[in-house]
DNA sequence: ACTTGACGACTACGCCCGTAATCGATAGCT
DNA sequence: AGCTATCGATTACGGGCGTAGTCGTCAAGT
């Protein structure tokens, strides 16, 4: 599975979020959170299709652009590179990490106690 | 804090685990994993250098370098980052997928249990 | 003193990424 | 039939990154 930059991502959202659509469209949803021209959007849509991450269906003379990958897919990919990087591929010393660091709220803690249940039947 | 970007990290772990070390011989540690000749693990030390990731005292003619940033803060910029962009900076989604797409052992979620109760109390 | 070797500094260069303008074709209006 | 707006495709360009060669300097050996 390709990488997939950052600013790419952003569009992968869009997508991902309802699609499909065209290029007009994810340039407007953009737009407010990234200040990019239609031009910019343009550009990074045909590299998402270049490299497999789009498919398009052609409506007349333009494009309706949906994912091609599962966000769920890449999503993976992604966590998994940073543990293996930066944990060793442990998991666990991820979470402790995040706790000690006073990222986890009582809240997450609650939540996690209940996943970690779920998990361990 | 600076961003530490990838070929760059693993020079820096290098120096985490030991240190302080000339450019010598921290190329000698990284030889065996990435291939890299001297001239590259110089160039990398350089950039850690200005960017103020390491710090050098002199001995003789040479350099001693050693880590001037906490591998631990470096760990949180990234990992913050990760959760910000992939779950919307809710930690729990991670764990949830993580476990969704089978990265965790049953070891792994023991200790889970086991460091979650730790932080319920 | 002279050469040799090792050091850090500087330079290089191709690729990817973020950002965008421009181009050729075409659909629609007038 | 001609103009205009719009589409995707192509080209552009600065900066960062990965990888490495070269240069000026100085220490050490002979």
């Amino acid at each position: 599975m390709e990488r997939i930059p950052e600013a790419e991502w952003q569009v992968m959202e869009i997508l991902w979020a309802e699609s499909p659509m065209g290029a007009q469209d994810v340039a407007e949803r953009l737009a407010p959170a990234t200040g990019w021209s239609l031009a910019t959007v343009k550009t990074l849509l045909g590299r998402l299709l270049a490299k497999g991450a789009l498919a398009h269906d052609e409506e007349g003379r333009r494009y309706l652009y949906r994912p091609a990958v599962a966000r769920e897919a890449c999503v993976a990919g992604e966590s998994r590179r940073l543990v293996d990087r930066l944990f060793g591929g442990r998991a666990t010393p991820l979470v402790a990490h995040l706790a000690d660091t006073g990222q986890l709220s009582d809240a997450d803690i609650a939540e996690l106690a209940k996943l970690v249940k779920e998990l361990g039947k």
